[in-house]
DNA sequence: AGCACGCCGACT
DNA sequence: GTCGGCGTGCTC
């Protein structure tokens, strides 16, 4: 018997298929050990065969590496349809299976941490520790709210207060492997009844079939649908998977999954440690769990039988990967409920344009929930024009209307949010003498002034740099401060409320792992009275005492000249609005634009999708653009400008030339891209338009060119429908 | 990914 | 005269 092997390494060389002699027992789906030139890599086995199909000599499989094979039949199919869509069959092995299980190229991740001694008594032994030990009595309390990282605590304690208390035996060091996973909130496991909404929506989905939209309001209760869908599926003896956007796996959606399906819920996601996901990946596989509850990743739970596919809050753009293997779950999960012949499920009070499109057009059933549960209300949104503040005579970042509903806000003891997706304190500096801004050396981008270190940084490369005072070039000492970000923001909220405690979320302050939840718990424990943030605060998070959420400045992603900005605007005004007033107190958000009249802000301003989408789509159709076209993106990168603006230019020609009559190429354009240079590498671009049934017949080839290219310093990079075109 | 083969600059 | 740079090509 012959078999056909993927051998594990990533590589656009060897991403095919390799003809082994198959040893007894080999069977596909099976990891195997192979010999490879003089290398020993994993593969796996796709096919078995009488006849190879090369002359080569062949080799034999060396060891088979599981008892059972680990990679489900539908998996091996779905390898082949990814690959189609220029993922290297390695990349979607990799995908399919935790890395822990791939041969010991994963190190074990253990790390120090020190705990307090169960056996001994707090209260006894902290008040026998010498007044004097300061330090040993600051940390012993500090850990007897539990455990730390060793190397967390060394830099704010010396090493002779932890030996001296490890050599009391009052605390004790300890390796661990990872974080502990959270383990949710305890949420009774009551049996929800369903408004006649809920029911109405969860009807049609058990009666219907195939793919559906349901959009909903933020607070219609879809996390209740998902979940009655997901116990009939469970009741038919089937599976299913439960997909959210990263960050919206807070302990009480665990909690709430925990407390209905118990042990029978998997959890899939980044925060888990190499051996906890590979025990929640063992029994999904062995299916002593059924239900698969993550992030992107979980969609390729290794479940079988899925009777229900749900992707909740679908538009996230967080389901779309954005580094390495770039695949779209959105592909997969239909992949998997055609396969399964499951029902799937997406989500969203903003669905994209491209799924509303599809449930317009029939190929999606659109369900409706146009209402809060509870009655609850919508918070009413209501725009300020900031030219006119500046006419008035106000050039700060708050409109007098903010102000005043910042103000009454914590008169009432409620809380406020305040959104600005900016990070840093300025956009950048510019000498008002000689105009010289402070440039990125690997990238084209001015950079960003932080304060709080007094640093300048690249936000594209990372590069930090010291602060100047003066300027480099002509020593004048006036530098002006571009765009306004998230810390000045903050400094300027302590300013105006000098009552009001704030804390800040963004990128900077979120570097630390937890520091994330931490903000969170302290803001929802009313520890803060103002939470200011990026994007990152905008999410899925409910909080019952904001009433207010301001809106710095609206219009950030408009300025970005690109199809789906207008989309993007509209998506996260309603996200972010959704944030004020989620329970019984009225909600409200104050938007200011410096472009009121821009018809996003009409219809997010009534929570009108419906009217937005019609706009948009019209737009979409006039400018070709998706869903009535696709986009194809090769991104050409090289340390010589020249070499990448060739490869560009040359490969721009070759579509041209393929491009013969009832071609569904409709344009080409070659063009320097929005950033000239980023990490050093000079970046050009072929953006392809094709008919939006033509990716089939054009990207393949499109893809084999791009591979061509990719030599003698430059790599190419095709991607389809690219989220940004930097 | 490794590793070998192969053709042009500064060294014992 | 050689050692060695890493560009190109191959692995069933």
């Amino acid at each position: 018997m012959i078999a056909e092997v993927i051998v594990d390494i990533s590589n656009s060389d060897v991403d095919k298929v390799f003809d082994y002699i198959a040893t007894d027992g080999v069977m596909p789906g099976h990891r195997v050990l192979v010999p490879f030139g003089r290398q020993r890599p994993e593969g796996v086995v796709l096919k078995l065969k009488e006849r190879p199909d090369t002359n080569h000599t062949l080799r034999a499989i060396e060891r088979i590496l599981d008892p059972e094979p680990l990679i489900l039949p539908e998996f091996l199919e779905l390898a082949e349809f990814m690959r189609k869509k220029n993922l290297r069959y390695a990349d979607c092995f990799r995908l399919f299976m935790p890395a822990r299980l791939r041969g010991g190229s994963i190190r074990e991740l253990k790390r120090n941490y020190l705990f307090i001694n169960s056996e001994c008594d707090f209260e006894s032994e902290y008040a026998k520790l010498s007044v004097r030990a300061v330090a040993q009595r600051a940390l012993f309390k500090e850990l007897s709210a539990g455990a730390l990282r060793e190397s967390e605590v060394l830099e704010r304690y010396s090493a002779a207060a932890v030996k001296a208390l490890i050599d009391k035996n009052l605390i004790i060091k300890k390796a661990l492997r990872t974080l502990r996973v959270p383990g949710g909130m305890n949420i009774s496991a009551e049996k929800h009844v369903l408004t006649a909404a809920q029911q109405a929506v969860a009807d049609a989905i058990e009666k219907g079939n195939g793919t559906f939209l349901l959009h909903g309001v933020t607070g219609s209760g879809k996390t209740e649908v998902y979940m009655h869908v997901i116990e009939k599926a469970l009741e038919s003896g089937k599976t299913a998977i439960m997909l959210v956007p990263e960050i919206s796996l807070t302990p009480q959606m665990l909690g709430l999954f925990r407390a209905r399906f118990g042990d029978g819920v998997a959890i899939l996601h980044s925060g888990l440690s190499d051996g906890e996901r590979t025990d929640e990946w063992t029994r999904l596989r062995t299916g002593e769990a059924k239900v698969a509850l993550g992030a992107r990743s979980a969609i390729f739970a290794p479940l079988q039988n899925v009777g229900a596919i749900i992707v909740d809050e679908e538009h996230d753009s967080s389901y779309i990967s954005d580094s390495n293997p770039r695949y779209f779950t959105s592909d997969i999960a239909e992949f998997r409920a055609k396969y399964n012949g499951a029902k799937l499920i997406f989500g969203s009070a903003t669905p994209s344009v491209e799924s509303y499109y599809k449930a317009v057009k029939g190929e999606y059933t659109l369900l409706e929930m146009p209402e809060r549960v509870g009655n609850a209300k919508l918070p009413i949104l209501e725009t300020v024009d900031m030219r006119e503040e500046i006419k008035s005579g106000n050039t700060g970042m708050f409109s007098a209307r903010l102000i005043r509903e910042v103000r009454s806000a914590l008169e009432g003891h409620n809380q406020v949010m305040l959104f600005l997706n900016r990070r840093g304190y300025a956009s950048f500096l510019r000498c008002r003498q000689c105009g010289y801004v402070p440039k990125c050396p690997d990238c084209d981008v001015s950079l960003t002034y932080h304060k709080e270190d007094n640093t300048l940084r690249c936000h594209y490369c990372g590069a930090k740099y010291r602060s100047i005072d003066v300027c480099p070039i002509c020593g004048y000492d006036d530098l002006k401060e571009g765009k306004t970000g998230t810390e000045k923001l903050e400094e300027e909220t302590k300013r105006l409320f000098p009552e009001a405690r704030v804390l800040r979320m963004d990128n900077d302050t979120t570097r630390k792992r937890d520091a994330y939840v931490d903000i969170l718990t302290k803001f929802r424990r009313r520890e803060a009275d103002i939470l200011v943030g990026t994007q990152m605060i905008a999410k899925g998070h409910d909080f019952k005492d904001v009433t207010l959420v301001g809106i710095i400045d609206a219009d950030i992603a408009l300025y970005y000249s690109d199809y789906r900005s207008a989309e993007r605007t509209f998506q996260l005004i309603t996200q972010v609005a959704g944030r004020a007033g989620r329970a019984e107190k009225e909600g409200k958000v104050v938007m200011q634009t410096y472009s009121p009249n821009h018809y996003v802000y009409k219809y997010a301003k009534s929570y009108d999708y419906k009217g937005f989408f019609r706009n948009e789509i019209r737009a979409r159709e006039l400018t070709k653009y998706p869903p009535f076209t696709k986009i194809i993106r090769m991104l050409s990168l090289s340390e010589s400008e020249r070499d990448a603006g060739n490869a560009a230019r040359g490969m721009a020609q070759q579509i041209a030339a393929m491009r013969q009559k009832g071609s569904p190429i409709l344009r080409i354009q070659v063009m320097q891209s929005a950033i000239k240079r980023i990490r050093a590498y000079y970046r050009y671009q072929v953006v392809v338009w094709i008919e939006s049934s033509g990716e089939e017949a054009v990207c393949p080839a499109l893809y084999e060119l791009g591979r061509k290219y990719s030599t003698g310093g430059v790599s190419v990079f095709a991607e389809i429908n690219p989220q940004q075109m930097l």
